[in-house]
DNA sequence: ATAATAACGAGA
DNA sequence: CTCGTTATTATC
């Protein structure tokens, strides 16, 4: 039933009459008549008899083509329950709105086959939860015979992984192999998709691979017509436009291809014998969706694979909390470069002091660059090589640290971040909203805060100027460049927007790490770092003249990780850090966000495990508050079963004021 | 939204 | 105890 009420989540039975009887096939769009209106609704399955006394009749198939398949049904379903929210959202979410001249170019030909995925396995909520078999199998156990003797994929670039030859060997064969992959600076993520996918598909398995925005997509898509050549997957992306999205979900759900593409609409596409799931760059907030259940990409592909014994891939340059939670859990292997290859392929990296100990020349001093920074750059272009500056978005969130050592503040309480309500006032927990009047930094026992706010773009005008005579090109919000040319020349991009360089750049620098470092996030640190990486990575190798400069801290953790270029040994170390604290990926939370008394009711209804913690209140913005709850990853279901479930009592008793409920929010604050 | 149903209270 | 009205709850 196509609406949103959590107290009517759940099938409704029919009656099919006789005309509508060979239309009314599972997975078709239908209208029915519910408490005296028509409604939309999907039909899940045919059944001989009811339970319920006295049903109506179907009014309407809206039309014949069965666009819900089966296993998106099923994961539909498995996301709903994760995120405590309703099978119609995720519906919504899953299948594009019907576009009729596309319906009828496509389906003209081909009608939609149900083959059930391969295997199966019991749904338990996250994939995480449990420590399922599962990751790439290795060298000794893969050398037997493959089933119907598939032609072996040449694993081209994947050799410079010692698991990867083997993961592509458990492609062919079909075998649901789980990786987290991290890609070599330098590496061309996208071939290396494409190879995947070429032997997920040489296996007669079909692929769906996931990547951030648009730019990311051009290039998979690029990569994947060279390998399997044209017309052999599609594009999936909300940006596309409803008619040709509509065109390409019928043409996967047709079985006219059986690899789809595309940026988070693409995550539930409908696939025939699929074999694999694949996200690049997991760590992107664009992954997470910003509509009801708010499902995250990488979550959702998870949950698929874990369903379906299908093969995933969860790669990036830099490696999440999440992730590393996969590895340590078991449930993924990781997919690395040998330490002595990732040398041979990184950029020579060096940071350089906060306080810009300016430079003697007169032009690195307008820039106010930091002299190292400045002379790096110059010595690239000299030898006609390109140099990229990465330079913050303007408005990232000031937040508070400590005076002296410049320590993120937190709540001595719940570990929550501090915040200064005014300029003179006293900080506050931004989660349970405890006042910190005594607080004392636990790094280093200093008692002052500051709050740390930069200019952004000023630094990018300026630093044309310090390099006269030389081309400057930016790249940021407004135009995304996707390649420059190789020779010298300045690029300025902010994080995400960088474009790759014709042979590398000669020179990267990474401006203003302060901003990034400083915020009032979670994921400060994770999210410096895999900015870092994605443009470090667009260097050119050491040997070949390639160098980073990140004005940082030498000392701090994520830049002690960008220099080792070893975003594993951080994330392990940021996941350990959340343990500690109690943050997720260790836990897991939701947060239940609107006005005081309707948060507090659901709250105070909710039937939550023993052991969960409610935190908060604290205010939120339009003078709403919110609340979070707490619970370790074993009760994950439970919680959202409970929240879940007292969301429907208060909607079935009407309650006015709606309630946002949000499972493992991006943002905690 | 709206119809069935339970709950309630006044008058016989 | 019945009827008429109102709160409650389920919605095939």
């Amino acid at each position: 039933m196509d609406v949103p009420l959590p107290h009517l989540d759940r099938p409704f039975d029919y009656l099919v009459p006789e005309a509508l009887d060979a239309d009314a096939r599972p997975g078709v769009r239908v209208k029915v008549r519910f408490a005296g209106q028509l409604v939309d609704g999907w039909l899940l399955e045919r059944a001989e008899s009811s339970e319920h006394p006295k049903l109506a009749y179907l009014e309407k198939v809206v039309s014949p083509v069965p666009v819900l398949s089966p296993e998106v049904a099923r994961l539909a379903r498995a996301v709903a329950d994760r995120y405590a929210g309703s099978l119609a959202d995720v519906l919504r979410l899953a299948v594009p709105p019907r576009h009729a001249r596309a319906e009828k170019a496509v389906t003209t030909d081909t009608p939609p086959t149900d083959e059930p995925a391969p295997g199966g396995t019991e749904p338990d909520g996250s994939p995480a939860d449990g420590t399922a078999p599962g990751g790439v199998p290795s060298e000794a156990a893969d050398a037997g015979a493959r089933p119907g003797g598939r032609a072996e994929v040449d694993p081209r670039g994947w050799r410079d992984y010692p698991a990867g030859p083997a993961l592509l060997r458990a492609l062919t064969d079909g075998r649901p192999a789980r990786a987290v992959w991290s890609a070599l600076p330098g590496e061309d993520w996208a071939d290396r998709y494409a190879d995947a996918v070429a032997a997920t598909v040489a296996g007669g398995r079909g692929a769906v691979v996931v990547v951030a925005d648009a730019r990311d997509l051009d290039r998979l898509d690029a990569a994947l017509t060279a390998v399997l050549g044209a017309g052999r997957h599609v594009r999936l992306a909300a940006a596309d436009g409803p008619a040709r999205r509509y065109r390409a979900f019928l043409t996967a759900r047709t079985g006219g291809v059986d690899v789809v593409i595309g940026t988070r609409a693409a995550m539930f596409a409908p696939v025939r014998r699929l074999g694999l799931v694949a996200i690049w760059d997991d760590g992107d907030d664009l992954h997470a969706e910003p509509r009801a259940p708010y499902p995250h990409a990488r979550d959702v592909l998870l949950t698929r694979a874990q369903l379906g014994d299908i093969a995933a891939v969860v790669g990036g340059y830099a490696r999440t909390a999440e992730a590393q939670l996969l590895v340590e859990t078991g449930w993924a292997r990781e997919v690395v470069a040998d330490r002595a290859v990732v040398r041979a392929r990184t950029p020579a990296l060096a940071p350089t002091g906060d306080d810009p100990q300016l430079a003697r020349d007169p032009g690195a001093a307008s820039a106010r660059l930091p002299s190292l920074a400045w002379t790096t750059a110059r010595d690239a272009l000299r030898v006609d090589l390109p140099v990229l500056v990465q330079v913050p978005r303007r408005g990232y969130v000031p937040s508070v640290a400590c005076a002296d050592c410049r320590a993120p503040a937190r709540c001595p309480h719940c570990a929550g971040p501090l915040a200064l309500p005014s300029a003179q006032g006293t900080p506050a927990c931004r989660w349970c909203g405890r006042v910190a009047a005594a607080y004392a930094c636990p790094e280093c026992g200093g008692r002052r805060l500051r709050a740390s706010v930069t200019g952004a773009r000023r630094t990018a005008e300026e630093l044309g100027r310090a390099f006269p005579g030389v081309p400057v090109r930016t790249s940021g919000r407004e135009e995304v460049l996707a390649t420059v040319p190789g020779g010298a020349g300045l690029v300025i991009a902010t994080p995400g927007a960088e474009p790759v360089a014709e042979g590398g750049y000669g020179a990267v620098l990474l401006l203003d790490s302060w901003a990034l470092l400083t915020r009032a996030d979670l994921r400060a640190g994770e999210e410096a770092l895999r900015r870092w990486m994605a443009a470090a990575a667009l260097a050119r190798p050491g040997t070949a003249g390639g160098r980073v400069v990140v004005v940082a801290d030498g000392a701090l953790a994520p830049v002690q990780a960008l220099l080792r270029w070893d975003s594993a040994w951080f994330a392990a170390r940021e996941l350990a850090e959340r343990r500690e604290l109690g943050f997720p990926p260790a836990v897991r939370m939701a947060s239940v966000t609107g006005a005081a008394e309707a948060v507090a009711d659901l709250l105070a209804g909710a039937r939550l495990p023993g052991d969960a913690e409610v935190l908060g209140p604290v205010p939120a913005d339009e003078g709403r508050e919110r609340m979070l709850v707490r619970v370790p990853r074993s009760r994950a279901a439970a919680m959202a079963e409970a929240l879940h479930a007292a969301a429907g009592q208060r909607s079935a008793r009407k309650a006015a004021d709606p309630v946002r409920l949000q499972v493992d929010p991006l943002t905690l604050f």
